[in-house]
DNA sequence: CCGTAAGCACACAGGGCGGTGTACTTAACG
DNA sequence: CGTTAAGTACACCGCCCTGTGTGCTTACGG
């Protein structure tokens, strides 16, 4: 609340560490990990004092789940508000990630953590299904018979693709992509002709 | 804890110490994950001096590179040598996870160490490509069009599976199994009337 | 019965980690 | 100007971790 809007021209002389605290993490956790990313790199990393990431953050495992949480804007809105595509082509384009992308940080956290108590743990639990939900209804407009099980279905295609690309350093997410053409050709009845035949994958 | 005798009477607890630290091991790496299972607390559940653990691994990494190979048994062989299933119910049997597995340890060792050069890291690389290729067998003597293909998107779905289970602390293998289902039958041209309708089963 | 290898107990080094205390400096605003 | 919120510099604490050094005890094979 009192953060940010506290002065009308934001910059101090720290200018706006918060920021940096949060935008060094994005590159270190991806990077090294979140265990192996102590405060003192962290904090060198984002030319903050260690004192100051203190005073926005409680603790390490605060800024973590504030870490998390910067990833919605830029995963969820910009594959499901896309007004240009059908929505059976909003399906099958979050499968279509830029090959930057190294891991969905939601698993690694997940993982690494290792406590489902853990306020990051339970905001990836959140994220996975808020994911599946609008798959869901994406699917549903798409005229699913089942959204529910197809939303669930490309959901977990994703985070296959996404560990598996992980493990073995390759790109697996044209797979999921073919294999999730399948299974959306196989939940829409009403699209042209015997999909059901045609519905082969290409890896 | 349990009054361990150590001497006078029955055999001390010796000759047995490699054993017992990578059974000690497999338990605690999967309850607590690699880097939170510090030497002491494995030497003391495993009833093996630190100095003895160290004589048997020159170090942790080592360690843990071993007891990633002491999965292979298990589930490698467990599945895919099983005579008494056709091989398209094998395929699937694949699948069949008792709920008490927590998560696949290549994909959780791999994430923790976030090392692609650590020799456990190398190791979980081999063993998911070996999983696929064994699939692929299997899908080519179940006839599959495209074995290669089909064992690839197979072992995606094990992999999504075992990620989704560990973010959402819910089981989601039986969902990976009903898109087997309908990538097996969609992928076994010979097949057409007898397993259509299991296709469309799902969580 | 003795030699040797395996195991044990225990202390300790060295380092990284999360987190804090203290005293200080600077920018913004009234 | 003065106040105040934000940031700084740096030492420091306590904890836990991997890994060793040292001397001792036990089991087993010949």
């Amino acid at each position: 609340m009192t953060d940010l809007e506290k002065g009308p021209t934001g910059r101090r002389r720290g200018r706006g560490a918060r920021e940096r605290i949060l935008s060094a993490s994005q590159q270190l956790f991806r990077e090294q990990g979140i265990n192996r990313t102590g405060m003192d790199q962290l904090c060198a990393a984002a030319q903050v004092s260690k004192r100051t990431a203190y005073q926005h953050f409680t603790n390490k495992d605060e800024l973590v789940a504030e870490y998390l949480r910067r990833f919605d804007p830029s995963v969820l809105s910009n594959v499901f508000d896309r007004t240009d595509l059908a929505p059976r082509e909003r399906l099958l384009a979050a499968f279509d990630v830029p090959p930057t992308t190294p891991l969905c940080p939601y698993i690694a956290a997940s993982v690494e953590l290792h406590d489902p108590q853990h306020p990051a743990s339970q905001y990836a639990h959140d994220y996975k299904k808020a994911v599946a939900a609008r798959l869901a209804d994406t699917a549903r407009e798409a005229g699913a018979t089942d959204p529910e099980q197809l939303g669930e279905q490309l959901a977990l295609l994703i985070d296959g693709a996404a560990a598996r690309t992980r493990v073995l350093n390759a790109d697996a997410f044209p797979t999921a992509a073919a294999i999730a053409a399948v299974l959306i050709d196989n939940a829409l009845p009403d699209t042209a002709g015997d999909h059901r035949e045609r519905a082969e994958a290409s890896s």
